[in-house]
DNA sequence: CGCGACGTTGATTTGCCTCAACGATTGTGG
DNA sequence: CCACAATCGTTGAGGCAAATCAACGTCGCG
């Protein structure tokens, strides 16, 4: 919960209402490992701000194979953005990868705090700005590098997530099989 | 200009005063096939609004081959953004595909509408979200499809686009070759 | 213990890349 | 106005990175 707190005040500077207001309608909520907060083709209601643990978010595609979008750690938001933003049905489910504590905002209320507080709509830009750089880097990275130069930014870039992530969800990030991260980590070792 | 305003008005209500001083600071400018606006390691001051035309982002990998990140045509924003969100020299290059006419806004000048305008800093938020969408999307399809399948896509999302554009930069786009993608477009005609 | 989850390894296939050559079209200078 | 070069798309032959399919070892847990 401080958390957050320090989170937002760590990009501006925020008043002691919008404090006030913003941990009152804020509740702390512990999820386990395996839980789907979101399922494809529901209606969402909320985004998630990740206090601790790991949660992720994921497609699937014709031949059911899961494709990892992103993955959401300590002092992360998380949500299906795509369904959220446009207010149609999720495509992609999310689901905690481990034991985890998280605040969940409704749309309503996000939209609320951003009426009430104009400060929180700059806190709300900035993140934004943030996120697109990740992700104009990260389709660079894809268009630019093979899989294994991706697998080891990847490695420097989430050093934590590696750590208690399975295998098979870092491939289906990097757009690689289980296998073939496999050998990509062997080959490594052998250096 | 009215395109830009017409644009803004698409996504907020303007007030007058801040209609008067973002056409008081635009200026529309006429640039031809070829030119480039942010070259690879400057520092970059600009992002663009394409009135007319169309331009390209594109990054260069280390066998010197091209990568485009993003087409912007009539209506559509345009930068290093990189650079723009982190104050980072550029990684990327810009240029225009085709005669165009832009208008340039320097980040000091954004930054002085955001404050001076909070309507304005709604709109900028919504532009974001809606390009986090359209960032996800293609991320998800670049995991789920197929080359072919990514072309199908492509076609039926930018139309215009496939109009005038050289087949090795949506090639490049779609992180294909372009003998990949002429052998796609082949196989698509003898159906 | 025995089962399921996870990672690894091997054999084979495949989608796309690389390299190379070749028309078609467009533009340019003599 | 033609000759020539440059640009762009296509096609072929061969190669390679990663996918697929399959089997197996290990670990942790009900």
């Amino acid at each position: 919960m401080e958390e957050l707190i320090n989170k937002i005040k760590g990009s501006i500077t925020l008043s002691a209402e919008a404090e006030e207001h913003i941990s009152s309608i804020s509740k702390v909520k512990a999820i386990s490992k395996g839980e789907l907060l979101i399922g494809h083709g529901q209606m969402v209601k909320n985004t998630y701000f990740v206090i601790d643990g790991c949660l992720r978010s994921y497609g699937i595609d014709k031949n059911d194979k899961e494709h990892t979008l992103q993955f959401a750690i300590k002092g992360w938001w998380i949500s299906d953005f795509i369904a959220v933003y446009t207010n149609e049905p999720a495509t992609l489910n999310v689901e905690a990868i481990k034991d985890s504590y998280i605040i969940a905002f409704n749309t309503k209320d996000l939209d609320e705090i951003h009426s009430l507080f104009p400060e929180f709509e700059v806190f709300q830009r900035k993140n934004l700005e943030r996120h697109v750089v990740s992700l104009h880097k990260r389709i660079m990275n894809q268009l630019k590098l093979t899989a294994h130069e991706r697998y080891n930014v990847f490695l420097k870039q989430y050093p934590e997530i590696e750590q208690f992530t399975p295998n098979y969800h870092i491939a289906s990030y990097l757009g690689i099989t289980q296998e073939s991260l496999s050998r990509i980590r062997a080959e490594q070792l052998n250096k």
